[in-house]
RNA sequence: GCGGACGUGGUGGAACCGGUAGACACACAGGACUUAAAAUCCUGAGAUGGCAACAUCGUGCGGGUUCGAGUCCCGCCGUCCGCACCA
């Protein structure tokens, strides 16, 4: 054989050059086609693109080329979440721009991402970090500040006392800044606020129309939001400082109120401050308290401590009982009212804090089945639902009907201006802090006016551009003291005024930026008619680790931009999937050094695989399966693997194998695999040319049999593999090809009157079925069959629907649930005509031994089961 | 601690609604072609016993429902993930 191997690399570039100049993926708006818009997570423009992208935007394809087959008009483009902090640190680093480290960036991941064939609409590419970006997003701000959606608070930061500088969470590694090592400290900043509690509900209610998300990711949603339902109930105060009267407390189980053996408040409660002023002890405490919540680490281990702040608070159905009020470590400020009263026989925590003590514990729930007599709290609280004791006039009721009782009488009782108790939902969800003291992210656009306060920069003076001669050489906020940037005259009285220096947090960036796909270049942030076309984004992929905070950010986005006229949209994403990541074996020197896997060559025979260093034959250990990662040095670079194999064979390992949820392990053997598969398409289309029928004859009369199978299976396949892709079920739609192909590969070695024509339709079918995999070879194969047009314009083939179901079926036949043979038989056989054939199988009658069926179960085209 | 997912050959994984378990691929073994290798093609293979036909066992473990269970139910064990003092 003579012909040449596929050249991949040559070809793919080749294939790319065409659809780039006839711009066949530019989207163009097209009222008389279905929209479809497919959407991948954009990428941060770290440096160079990772396996993860290469599966995340494989997949994505793979869907846009579908659709648009199939004759949806795609929208399917690509953009860079580019602002953050890894650009202002390596500009600290390396002495350069952010703006330079990042564009550079970008231009390297752009062209990796152009050698995969994307069938991307690059006019429509934009980074997050532009001004044409940014811009709109300072508008967007602006009219959620005047909708009261965007507010200021005082809150907690993270604060480096020798950078002088505020650090993210993950910027804390045990109690450190990540850079000077210092003892990070807690310190009170006023920030900006998104409200995002304003939606609580609405966020949690509508996840039940997410119909089309993965069930995990709405979970953790809801769990995120964290709603639940219980009372708020005030007890009046004795001995308590100057105007603290009552104190108010949420509970979600107001049935156990007859066990309250203590009440606990927060240390940065007000109560807890008042009191502290006049006792040092106490203040002394509630600093400790404060100082413990730095170390998230030991937290979980941390014992609760708690500080009797002699005041005593009395009991809201009984005002002859008062219990203590103490100071607790456990009790958070930010939920609820930042205080709870104790029920120790009722709840874990509460039981460990009496323990420790000494504060009575009071059995007031016990189990349906339980003896009130001997019914008793161990070390174990007893939480679960059950019946009332030691409750007075609870006790016999159950946990659900003392809930309500409780209620009643608690709403009509009345303490200083109002019921003691009332019915109230509390959320786990805190608003959403965007202020960053940081450069490189989208300037928060309002101006501090010592008489007129708050100014939001008015719209004719949007944008408000980041400064170019900023300075990065020291730590803290570049902008802050930038010499002249931040002092400005204020828009309304015209004094001297001051910039705000915090810009957004980069969350707020990727919250919208689906939105602009839609209109890039309007001049308003959103353009209406486009984004009513095209949204929502009706296939969104990306990875799980944005399961909460980036999609519910842009859940409550597409809230706000509707409450602030941009958009009259409540949820963004109407289909969602979380693709899994790429991992790889690990590789370890003698030396105990890490090793790439391009350093190192597999060895396998049948007692195993062994690894060794290419360079110097020196065996090396092959350690676990890990996400591929810098620090294991076990990556590939998808460079690499293009430049070499091709982006076919690096988008086709992706498909294959693991199911696109899973993790998927990148081996050379797989990719090796996905190589010669490629090599076999390409002989098979070549022989199919051969011995097939030209391009355009006219379908024969009839079939023989090879002929009638090829198509069968052509056909079948087609309605199969369209299905699969349909439900992103890659791995199984590519065996389908896998197996399509061997049949073609079998097929073409027989002779028949009428095959060629089914040996050219057969490999006309499974090369559109390729396409959205392996465009490049497709095309390729394409153009071999005899066609000048281009597959990626094809429309999807239909199945001929008379060829997906046989005449005559193979079922199973089964004596007491054991399979004892098969029976072939016309697809509509009754069943008295199975049952007599299946008494005359050998299998059947041996396994009888002589014994007559007790009855014989038929389940039409599925399998007999003879019952002895 | 709470919540969730998963557990199938040597490996990754198939198996629609409860109906022939192991599709397809990788790895492996044998064969063909070749001076040889590479490449390619063909064949084999869950385990045990048997020359074979075939039989028995088999989807983490133990029970149950059913004519029939990888699939449904109950109880364990293991792995992974999310949240984590949320009152």
């Amino acid at each position: 054989m003579t012909l040449e191997r596929y050249n991949a690399p040559e070809r793919e570039a080749h294939w790319q050059q065409v659809w780039a100049d006839r711009e066949t993926f530019k989207t163009r708006e097209d009222a008389s086609k279905p929209k479809y818009y497919v959407l991948e997570m954009f990428p941060y423009p770290s440096g160079r693109i990772h396996m993860g992208h290469v599966r995340n935007y494989t997949m994505g394809d793979v869907v846009a080329r579908y659709r648009r087959a199939k004759g949806s008009n795609v929208l399917h483009p690509m953009g860079w979440d580019a602002f953050g902090m890894p650009a202002e640190n390596a500009a600290m680093q390396n002495k350069t721009h952010p703006a330079e480290w990042t564009y550079a960036n970008i231009d390297t991941m752009r062209r990796q991402l152009k050698t995969m064939g994307l069938s991307i609409d690059w006019s429509r590419e934009f980074a997050t970090c532009h001004v044409d970006y940014y811009r709109h997003q300072q508008k967007l701000f602006v009219d959620m500040l005047a909708k009261g959606l965007a507010y200021r608070k005082s809150s907690k930061v993270n604060w480096d006392p020798v950078d002088q500088t505020v650090l993210a969470n993950e910027q804390v590694i045990d109690g450190r800044g990540w850079r000077s090592g210092a003892l990070v400290e807690q310190k009170e900043l006023t920030q900006w606020f998104f409200k995002i509690t304003q939606y609580s509900d609405d966020l949690l209610e509508a996840l039940a129309t997410l119909d089309k998300w993965p069930e995990k990711v709405r979970l953790m949603q809801t769990n995120w939001i964290g709603r639940s339902e219980g009372m708020q109930i005030r007890w009046a105060l004795k001995d308590a400082p100057k105007g603290h009267t009552e104190l108010e407390i949420f509970t979600t189980r107001p049935d156990t109120l007859f066990g309250a053996s203590f009440m606990a408040i927060a240390p940065d409660h007000p109560l807890a401050k008042a009191a502290s002023t006049s006792n040092p002890k106490l203040a002394a405490f509630c600093d400790d308290c404060r100082r413990m919540g730095t170390s998230v680490a030991d937290l979980e281990s941390a014992e609760k401590q708690g500080f009797d702040t002699g005041i005593r608070a009395v009991h809201p159905l009984d005002p002859t009982w008062t219990v203590p009020v103490y100071v607790a470590n456990f009790v958070l400020m930010e939920y609820g009212t930042g205080a709870i009263f104790g029920c120790p026989s009722g709840d874990q925590r509460d039981l460990e804090f009496a323990r420790k003590y000494g504060l009575p514990v009071i059995p007031v729930v016990m189990p349906k089945d339980g003896n009130a007599e001997t019914f008793a709290i161990d070390d174990e609280a007893y939480v679960d639902d059950g019946v009332m004791i030691n409750s007075r006039f609870l006790n016999g009721m159950d946990t659900v009907a003392a809930f309500k009782d409780v209620q009643r009488r608690l709403e009509t009782a009345t303490l200083g201006n109002g019921p003691v108790g009332t019915l109230k939902v509390q959320f786990r969800l805190r608003d959403w802090g965007i202020s960053r003291q940081r450069y490189w992210g989208c300037p928060i656009p309002v101006i501090h006016c010592k008489s007129c306060g708050v100014v939001p920069v008015p719209d004719k003076d949007l944008p408000v551009v980041l400064p170019d001669d900023a300075t990065f050489d020291v730590p803290g906020n570049p902008l802050d003291r930038h010499p002249t940037w931040k002092h400005v005259a204020c828009p309304k009285c015209g004094a001297e005024a001051e910039r705000e220096t915090d810009t957004m947090d980069t969350f707020v960036d990727s919250s919208w930026y689906f939105v602009r796909f839609t209109a890039p270049a309007a001049a308003t942030p959103v353009d209406a008619t486009a984004a009513k076309y095209w949204l929502p984004v009706d296939q969104y992929i990306g990875g799980i680790e944005h399961a909460i905070l980036h999609l519910l950010y842009s859940r409550f986005f597409c809230r706000a931009m509707s409450a602030t006229g941009h958009l009259a949209l409540k949820e963004p994403f109407g289909a969602l999937f979380t693709q899994g990541m790429v991992n790889h074996e690990t590789y370890r020197a003698k030396d105990g050094q890490w090793v790439t896997p391009a350093e190192v060559r597999i060895d396998s025979d049948a007692s195993g695989r062994r690894a060794v260093l290419i360079a110097t034959g020196e065996p090396v250990e092959i350690g676990s399966v890990e996400k591929m990662s810098k620090s294991r040095r076990n990556t590939v670079d998808p460079d690499d693997i293009i430049s070499q194999y091709g982006a076919d064979c690096a988008r086709w390992f992706m498909l294959s194998d693991s199911p696109p949820e899973r993790d998927v392990e990148w081996t050379e053997a797989g990719v090796e695999g996905a190589r010669r598969f490629i090599q076999r398409i390409w002989r098979a289309v070549d022989e199919a040319v051969a011995k097939g029928a030209a391009k355009g004859t006219p379908m024969p009369t009839g079939f023989g049999a090879a002929g009638e199978a090829l198509r069968r299976a052509g056909h079948k396949t087609l309605e199969a593999f369209s299905r699969n892709v349909e439900n992103l079920r890659f791995n199984v739609a590519v065996a389908q090809l896998y197996e399509l192909t061997s049949t073609l590969t079998a097929a073409m070695g027989q002779s028949e009157d009428g095959l060629p024509w089914a040996i050219r339709e057969a490999a006309e079918l499974l090369i559109q079925m390729l396409g959205p995999m392996m465009p490049h070879l497709a095309e390729e194969c394409w153009a071999r069959l005899g066609y000048n047009t281009l597959l990626a314009d094809q429309p999807w083939p239909e199945p001929d629907k008379a060829l997906l179901v046989d005449d005559t079926i193979t079922i199973a036949v089964q004596v007491n649930g054991k399979r004892r043979g098969e029976l072939t038989v016309r697809r509509e056989a009754t069943s008295s005509e199975v049952e007599a054939a299946v008494m005359q199988l050998d299998g059947v009658l041996r396994a009888l031994d002589g014994k007559s069926p007790k009855k014989i179960i038929v389940v039409p085209q599925r399998i007999v089961n003879v019952v002895a």
